[in-house]
Parts: C-alpha cells; sequence; structure tokens
DNA sequence: TGCCAGGCGGGGT
DNA sequence: ACCCCGCATGGC
C-alpha cells in the first residue's frame, strides 16, 4: 500500500517547456495506465512507487513510507521529458521530408521514459514481429504477471513485472506470445541480477557506443535493440534504432541506397536521430511497411483517427485486462 | 494455407 | 566484410 507523499502543478513548467502533457501521456500507452485524463506512471518499480498525473498538469507521487519525495519529483519531471529540451530537434525536423508536418502538428510530444530493464524488454518484443504484435506481447506480460500496487487512496495499479519475476516464472513468457524472445528476456533479467549489466548510471556516463556495445553483450539484443533501449531509457538519442521499416522509408525519403541510410540519418538528425525515428513511427502510425510507404506517397504523415497506432494504443484492448485500472 | 513482420546469431562465402 | 537461413508467434 502507498501513501500520496507528493503532491505539485506541472503546468508551468510544461508551459514554460512547450510540452504538451495529453501527447506526452497517450502515445505508447496502455489503456490500464492512461484513460485520456489520467496515467499512471511507474517511478520506480523495486520497491514500487508510482505517480498519478493529469494531462491537466496535477500530479501525485506515491511511494513506501522513507522515501524522498523531490528525488521521486526530479524522476517524473525526467520521464515526462521536461527537463529536455527539443527545441533543436523540432527545428531539424520542420524541414524534414518526413516529419515537417508531424514537427507542426505535435511539436508538444515528449519520449515517455522507463527504466532499463523494460526498455529492453519492450525493444525485443519489438524484434520481427508487428508494431500490434509487439505492443499486446507486452501488455500480456503486464497482464500475466499480475505484478500491482494498491494506492492508499486509488485502487490498484498494475506494474511491469520484474527482472526477478521473471527469473522465477519464466513459462510466462512463452505464454505471453514471447515465443523466441523469452530466452533474451531471460538473459537480460539474469545479467541485471547478477550485477553483469552495467546501472543505467553508468550506461548514462559512457560514450554512447560504448553503452551499445555493452547491452549487445546478452544473446539476442543486437543494435537495433541495444539503441532503442537507450533512447527509451536515457534519453540518449545519438545513435538510431535503424531496422527495416526506417532503412526502406529513409531510402525512399531521402533518395539514397538502403546501405547509406544509417549515415544519412544521423547526418541530418545528429543527437537526434533515435527520437527521430521513435517520432516517426508515431507519425505513420506504425503501419506495416506497404501501408507506411503509401503514407509517405501520398503525404498522410500524421496519426490517424482510427488507425490504432502508437497515438491510440491506450485506447485499445490489449493484454486481458478487462477495463482501465 | 502459407507467408510475413520495427531482429538476431550462426553458418556459409 | 558480406549473404542467408531459421527461429516462435500471431495476423491476415
Amino acid at each position: 500500500m502507498l501513501k500520496p507523499v507528493a503532491r505539485f502543478d506541472l503546468n508551468a513548467i510544461a508551459t514554460a517547456k512547450g510540452v504538451n502533457l495529453f501527447k506526452t501521456l497517450c502515445v505508447y500507452n496502455f489503456g490500464f495506465w492512461f484513460d485520456g485524463r489520467e496515467a499512471k506512471v511507474t517511478l520506480n518499480l523495486e520497491p514500487p512507487a508510482v505517480a498519478r498525473v493529469t494531462v491537466e498538469g496535477e500530479a501525485r507521487i506515491y511511494a513506501p513510507f522513507g522515501s524522498d519525495p523531490s528525488q521521486l519529483e526530479e524522476r517524473l519531471l525526467s520521464i515526462l521529458g521536461l527537463l529536455e529540451s527539443a527545441e533543436s530537434f523540432y527545428e531539424t525536423a520542420a524541414s524534414d521530408p518526413l516529419l515537417s508536418a508531424f514537427a507542426s502538428e505535435w511539436r508538444g510530444w515528449r519520449l515517455r521514459s522507463c527504466d532499463l530493464w523494460w526498455a529492453l524488454v519492450t525493444a525485443v518484443c519489438q524484434q520481427n514481429a508487428s508494431f500490434r504484435q509487439g505492443w499486446g506481447m507486452l501488455a500480456k506480460l503486464v497482464a500475466l504477471y499480475g505484478r500491482r500496487v494498491e494506492l492508499e487512496d486509488r485502487g490498484w495499479v498494475p506494474l511491469p513485472p520484474a527482472p526477478r519475476d521473471v527469473l522465477a516464472e519464466p513459462e510466462k513468457l512463452r505464454n505471453a506470445g514471447l515465443g523466441y524472445r523469452s530466452a533474451t528476456v531471460l538473459g537480460i533479467a539474469g545479467a541485471i541480477e547478477s550485477g553483469e549489466l552495467p546501472s543505467s548510471e553508468d550506461l548514462a556516463s559512457e560514450p554512447v557506443e560504448q553503452a551499445e556495445t555493452q547491452l549487445r553483450k546478452i544473446k539476442g539484443v543486437g543494435s537495433y535493440t541495444a539503441r532503442l533501449a537507450l533512447a527509451l531509457a536515457l534519453r540518449r538519442y545519438e545513435l538510431p534504432p535503424i531496422d527495416r521499416w526506417v532503412k526502406a522509408l529513409a531510402a525512399k525519403a531521402y533518395g539514397v541506397e538502403e546501405k547509406a541510410v544509417e549515415g544519412e540519418w544521423r547526418k541530418r538528425w545528429g543527437r537526434w536521430s533515435a527520437l527521430a525515428v521513435i517520432a516517426l513511427t508515431v507519425a505513420l502510425d506504425a503501419a506495416p511497411l506497404s501501408k507506411a510507404i503509401a503514407r509517405f506517397e501520398s503525404g498522410r504523415l500524421l496519426p490517424e483517427s482510427g488507425a490504432g497506432g502508437p497515438a491510440e494504443l491506450w485506447r485499445l484492448q490489449l493484454g486481458g485486462f478487462a477495463k482501465p485500472f
């Protein structure tokens, strides 16, 4: 049972930073964590600490007795991208053939980050699977492991399984439909529990190429997975997670050979390379490649209502939760 | 039904 | 340094 330990208003800082909380909370979120008005944000997995954040900017932090509220508040600001200056990203996007529309309509969006463990699991679930399949796996993981925490005045909040939950009940990975990805997730959980994997603090302070190399030591974690995780967990965007989807789209949009896409992408996006990849999946509703290319060719470069893309993931019924919260 | 999807590693050349 | 294949699973 977690008690409210802090309450504050995010409006001033969101306005100052140009952040749209609705856009930030809705993208790549699940219905059991966001209902269109309020989000439950995991601040810490073990021991659990969560925040409730409304699209109007009201924030409440729930944590175990003895935790430091100001540290958790800082963590919430970081998770919501409120400590990040994204101005130069949107400046670049404004004149980009793929993201110019996104830059004008979605300028207030910031990436919502998570911890390194869940970022890696998220990235693994995107391997060789459609967007819908990958996010379905994640929702099933949360439902099957059934980890949750009670807020004193607000009922239960589902939490992602922790590494030790997965190690204790590995068979649930396959039940969640991860297939051969299960072994990779187990490897990640084992590396974290054994201390083999450098902490996110360590990874944050070393050169990004070196961080990627460290993550790739885990079998099943390749360049795509490592880079996506560095973006999702550490907000390190220098290395783009280029998959066949981005490769084909960028080759077309930028007029280069597929083998030249990574270089071209990094030349154009620089320190925002990974964020641009993630933004593109939002802009094109993560549509399967042939549809995404058709979207690009007809200039439909904004999330569309009813497409069921990342911006509407929270509206979908995934993973077997009967109702939000 | 069979084929493919935001990868990956192991095997070939 | 490449190329190529199999891999679990779910959706079409």
